[in-house]
DNA sequence: TTTTTTTACGCAATCGTTGCCGGTATCGTT
DNA sequence: AACGATACCGGCAACGATTGCGTAAAAAAA
């Protein structure tokens, strides 16, 4: 079908062997600049191109780096391929993307699939369903360099890129009780992921730290992470039909997010009159949601960043790598309408109108 | 470093040839069941998998299809993937993404990287900048399969799938139309795109048909696919600073959608009230903006999955296809709040009351 | 002129796998 | 007993590129 010339048709045409056309495309000293040019010339002309799959047979090594997500559908995830990409592609990897759809079988199977197509090394987020790590254990025990961003775990010692997850938690709530609101629910996913953790510790340090009392009534936790809808409708159901029920709620994901608000909205409960909301999402989109969304933003681009460098640098090392660090990206507060307690506004203007 | 079980390590350890290993694992009947049932039960116990690097080599195909999209974090285009990705997986494909961000440049560079790392075939949906398709003619004259969807090009015979973008639009202005909307404006992408093309004749159509004048300076076209914000912004400005201004908009893509809403808002302009919007975008996210979006839905999932039957058809046929058909799909209109023409509301309800 | 060095190239092995050809042992047939 | 058939297995080459080693011829040194 599609053939491509080899070195062995350069050679066949001019007369050489192998070896010459490799050493003299390699710019060897052991070549006359004669017999160079003349290669050269015949490689650009027939547009040579060395065959990737016999250098990965002979080296080792298939210069493409594996990535493991839950979902690419995601703006956070999508975002931080986009910075994956923007420093594999300038070292010369290549990307290859494999979705969980935040099953552990299939984060399973395709750990699996990747690591026998020979990747060099994996970037890895974990799936919400996923509490067991031995399948990436094994890989990394045989020396398959990985490096866990976002949804890490702490059972395999290597790099791992994360955000203040405990930092953007806390901040969030701080923010919904200066704005008047005390009884804040937290919309949880899966407690295996590291993120849920964090976020968690955030959550309850933030309130505890302004003297109102954890609820375990007002904490949800989701199995799938937002992948089934019933899930979370449900939660927030029950949070709705409370007798005191919570006047805010914080959702620890962007598909959580999503779902809270179309929830709420099916339920025809008003935001933030009657709740208020804050969630964790990448998209740009929420600015345009009605009421605009309070939001905390995870450095998704520069994560995918920083992953990959430190993922070619195990890659690249000479000698193994035993001292691994773990960096910390501060997350952004992005304040907008959806956390606007609108009760204590209509408070202050009644109290100016009696006055 | 990651040193995987090769045949060769069998052959050694069972005191047998490579060749004999290599036919016991294929089931092969010249091999005695002894042996067989030896080699398999070795191979199990220390986890062997075929080399597929060798066997890329060796068969000359990598069972690998690269795919060429402007963007991921589209919801069209991540739907697309995962309908590609459900019929790649299970015919033992790996897929390979790359984007081209709307650059012609980028475009061309990921189509060299991925055919030079032999991929099977290729995927494609052209970026807006896009309007020579040399890089791909080149490689499709070479014999590598390709198969377009969604941004098409008519240079290039080969199996093609496409949205009915004509009546997708017609539909949608028809729609417009209906609900009492007079002056309709199209905010295009760029007029090198197959669709561009395709849904500005549904919409001079549709208008057409519904005796209304096409008029040119309600037509804007932008050149990169929305992913200059500034341009939209300013093609918004335009239309709305008219004497005789637009009393609707029909945007033709996603993020053209997304960014010609931003640009209203930040404009306070009122929506429906002021100007109606329909939209063609797959997110799911438009229900919940405000007012929730009239919107031109693909079927970005089915449009992946019959591109990539298509594709794996070329690549394992014997012989060479030279009958191509264009696969055109349904979109669906999923009609919101976006588009009812309050002023005609108010009318109707202003002649009751007087009544 | 002879010896040494340098230049410039070819041979063959290697990576992991499979296809082709060939060989040996055992069995059955006449 | 001799022959053919069958079952079972090994060796070699090939896929495309790189590389250590060997070596011829040319150049330099003795």
């Amino acid at each position: 079908m599609y053939e491509a010339i080899t070195i062995k048709d350069i050679a066949k045409a001019l007369g050489l062997s192998t070896s010459t056309i490799s050493r003299a495309l390699r710019g060897s000293h052991e070549i006359s600049q004669e017999t160079k040019r003349m290669v050269m010339e015949y490689a650009e002309r027939f547009n040579y191109r060395p065959n990737p799959i016999a250098l990965s047979l002979k080296e080792r090594r298939s210069r493409s780096i594996g990535v493991v997500v839950c979902e690419i559908a995601n703006n956070f995830f999508s975002q931080a391929i986009n910075g994956i990409e923007s420093i594999a592609y300038n070292r010369g990897y290549h990307v290859i993307i494999s979705q969980s759809h935040e099953s552990y079988d299939r984060e399973v199977v395709n750990t699996e699939h990747l690591s026998s197509r020979s990747v060099d090394g994996l970037l890895v987020s974990l799936s919400t369903e996923t509490d067991n790590v031995d399948h990436f254990k094994k890989l990394h025990e045989k020396g398959l360099p990985i490096v866990f961003f976002d949804r890490v775990t702490d059972e395999i010692n290597t790099f791992k890129v994360v955000a203040d997850n405990y930092k953007g938690a806390y901040d969030a709530i701080v923010h919904l009780v200066k704005a008047g609101f005390k009884r804040i629910a937290h919309l949880a996913s899966s407690p295996h992921l590291s993120i849920s953790r964090e976020r968690m510790e955030g959550y309850k340090a933030a309130l505890i730290d302004n003297n109102i009392p954890v609820n375990d009534r007002y904490i949800k936790y989701t199995n799938h992470g937002g992948m089934i809808i019933a899930e979370i409708e449900d939660a927030i159901k029950d949070l709705m039909q409370m007798k005191q029920r919570p006047d805010a709620i914080f959702c620890a994901g962007d598909r959580l997010t999503i779902s809270c608000l179309s929830a709420l909205k099916a339920l025809g409960i008003k935001i933030p009159s009657e709740v208020g909301v804050v969630g964790f999402t990448n998209s740009a989109l929420v600015e345009l949601i009605d009421p605009s969304l309070t939001a905390v933003k995870q450095p998704a681009f520069e994560m995918g960043q920083i992953a990959t460098e430190q993922l070619i640098k195990l890659i690249e090392s000479k000698r193994p790598i035993t001292e691994f660090e773990t960096v910390v990206l501060q997350t952004e507060l992005c304040v907008r309408n959806s956390t606007s307690n609108v009760n204590e506004e209509k408070k202050v203007k009644m109290k100016k109108l009696v006055m």
